[in-house]
RNA sequence: GGGUCUGUAGCUCAGUGGCAGAGCGGGUGGCUGUUAACCACCGUCAGGCGUGGGUUCGAGUCCCACCUGGCCCGCCA
């Protein structure tokens, strides 16, 4: 144990925690008590039908207890008192109101933050037991416990396992793909095998020790263990075995303990983290643009229209939707911060029953001034390579279930063919890195139809230099003529936005499509159109209204620049990554037609 | 929006016009440094087969309508 837990321990200090059980979110801070001031907090709290809980050091043994009153039974509130130990006594008394209960972290120790049994040596101050500090997570205790050390480790069951001397139980608290096996003895083990069913948040602290067991080297030796929040295995909606993927959606509250999804999670979160990282490591500024937009004249689809109140124009005095996009509003930025891009959710009320479409998703949109397709086809793989890498160095175990994964039916397939579906290909991750060994294609639009009509197939649909590019006309172009993502550039004009730059010729215009093995369009992309009366002819061509769209021509009358980005639909880019097959399941509360539920 | 498949126990599913089933999960006991453990026992731990009509002596099964969910396509990111 460090010297600076043996200090703590001399201090004798309490921590009280008292929980109003109405609000929970309204969680009143720890509170610095005495051990006196403890014992009036939980009588108190249990008499008024709230929650509370009393943590802290004895003195004399050294051991942690924790004890709440929201698990001692309700009739007998003389068990209170108790469960504190009797050499309690009041040394240190500190109340602080909840706004300063905020760490300070001197500069210096910035990098010690990850340790906090660490910065508090150095500080002398009691930042462990509060907000961030207030324990490890798995993740960080795998990466620094020490053999022998006294840990504390909260969680939720995954599975146990009781007999008569040794029992285990799994616990799992989401910072890592790992679960920590908990070792009980014979005595703990009694006590508590009613209450350690799956799904039972529990606390538990005990020693860091290595483990004889094969599936992992270091396990903790229970020395306490505290029930937070039970859980009946009986009526818990989840279960130790597999569920399928369709019937996790209607309990999505929960969903997010399952394995799949903690990964999921996991991978979403670190794709989003690197995107920012990515831009903000080039220059560009993140923009946060406006959910309300009283556009309505940009093409992208079928809006949600906003309304508050009875007035007839409105709250906003005019009509008012969610957006569609942030491009049109990012460009001005573009116009004054050269490099920016927009990161937030976007809405299309579009009656889309695709596993790729949903009507809440999360768009990124980069936008560069001074710049053409060939530069925003250069970020566009600059970018999904580097995320890409990224995201799959930072998370292996999340990427090796990910692998497991059948890429066709979603099934495990511990061996080489899916016994579900018959597949027997390369997982997830072999395909990202096939895909990533060697630079992206890149083909005209023309020279994409001239590929699929030398195709000896039967197309479902037309192959033409007027027809549009159908699915499976992008699925084969990346999936079996490629292999591997390619843009594809250079659209007939009326296939495209009116904000898209005409080509010479007039018969095209500077887009692209980034189209990536097994989800088809994940970027779209484009120079913009930067010439004024070009646009105003493009306004006309597609009928867009040019009233609604002054300030956006207003950007080309005064400092116009070439200028382009693309758009990239986040879910597509998690479905990509993790190999999971429907977008429902790679958004925390889906939205999708018929579906607000949560 | 179009097409298609589907709906039986908490979950995953089987069920040939004739008595509603299995595995998993759950419970109980045992055993084991276990690994989605294992062994034994429990159906009074569970459903009347999505809902509503119809055919039939008899419908989970056949027909019609509606609802639900999945998948494919369109729209796109």
């Amino acid at each position: 144990m460090s010297r600076s837990l043996a200090a703590a321990s001399a201090s004798r200090a309490f921590f009280a925690t008292v929980v109003p059980a109405q609000s929970v979110r309204k969680r009143i801070q720890p509170l610095k008590v005495s051990s006196d001031s403890a014992r009036k907090y939980i009588a108190r709290a249990h008499t008024s039908r709230t929650s509370a809980s009393v943590s802290g050091r004895n003195a004399e043994s050294r051991s942690h207890f924790f004890c709440a009153a929201s698990t001692f039974p309700s009739s007998s509130s003389a068990a209170i008192p108790s469960a504190l130990p009797a050499s309690a006594s009041p040394i240190h008394h500190t109340v602080r109101s909840s706004t300063h209960l905020q760490p300070w972290i001197p500069r210096r120790h910035a990098r010690s933050v990850h340790r906090p049994d660490r910065l508090r040596r150095h500080t002398g101050r009691t930042v462990m037991e509060r907000g961030p500090h207030r324990r490890r997570s798995i993740a960080r205790l795998l990466e620094g416990a020490v053999v022998g050390e006294q840990v504390v480790v909260t969680g939720w069951v995954k599975t146990s396992r009781f007999s008569k001397n040794v029992s285990f139980v799994h616990v799992f608290d989401g910072s890592t793909d790992k679960t920590v096996q908990v070792v009980l003895d014979e005595a703990l083990a009694l006590a508590y095998k009613a209450e350690l069913g799956v799904g039972a948040a529990v606390r538990v602290q005990g020693e860091w020790a290595a483990s004889p067991g094969g599936e992992q080297s270091v396990e903790i030796k229970a020395h306490e263990v505290q029930i937070v929040g039970a859980s009946d295995p009986s009526t818990y909606p989840l279960q130790k075995k597999r569920t399928t993927l369709e019937h996790l959606r209607t309990i999505a509250h929960l969903r997010s303990r399952t394995n799949l999804h903690q990964a999921v999670v996991r991978a979403r979160d670190a794709i989003s983290w690197h995107i920012h990282r990515y831009f903000h490591e080039h220059g560009f500024r993140w923009i946060h643009t406006p959910i309300i937009t009283g556009s309505d004249a940009e093409g992208a689809g079928e809006l949600f229209e906003v309304r508050a109140g009875d007035k007839p124009e409105g709250f906003f005095g005019k009509r008012t939707f969610l957006t569609v996009s942030g491009q049109l509003e990012v460009e001005c930025f573009a116009q004054s911060h050269t490099d920016v891009y927009t990161f937030g959710p976007t809405f299309r009320a579009e009656n889309s029953n695709t596993a790729r479409h949903a009507a809440e998703f999360w768009m990124i949109e980069p936008e560069m001034a001074f710049a053409d397709l060939d530069d925003v086809i250069a970020l566009a793989e600059d970018f999904v390579r580097t995320v890409t890498q990224r995201v799959m160095a930072d998370l292996p175990g999340d990427f090796e279930l990910f692998d497991k994964r059948c890429p066709e039916c979603g099934a495990y397939r511990p061996k080489e063919a899916c016994k579900e579906c018959g597949f027997d290909g390369p997982g997830v991750v072999a395909s990202l890195q096939a895909a990533l060994a060697e630079p992206f294609a890149r083909v005209t639009f023309h020279e994409a139809v001239a590929i699929l009509q030398q195709v000896d197939r039967a197309w479902e649909y037309p192959v033409g230099p007027h027809e549009s590019l159908q699915a499976e006309h992008e699925r084969y172009l990346a999936e079996e003529h490629f292999g591997r993502p390619v843009f594809i550039t250079n659209y007939p004009r009326e296939q495209k936005a009116f904000y898209m730059r005409v080509d010479e010729g007039g018969e095209t215009v500077s887009a692209t499509d980034l189209l990536v093995p097994r989800i088809g369009e994940m970027i779209g992309g484009s120079q913009r159109e930067e010439r004024l009366d070009m646009l105003l002819e493009q306004m006309e061509r597609h009928q867009v209204e040019q009233e609604e769209l002054w300030w956006y021509l207003d950007l080309r009358r005064w400092g116009s620049t070439p200028h382009g980005g693309f758009g990239l639909g986040l879910e597509r880019m998690v479905l990509w990554m993790t190999g999971v097959q429907n977008i429902r399941d790679v958004l925390p509360f889906p939205r999708t037609p018929g579906h607000a539920e949560f």
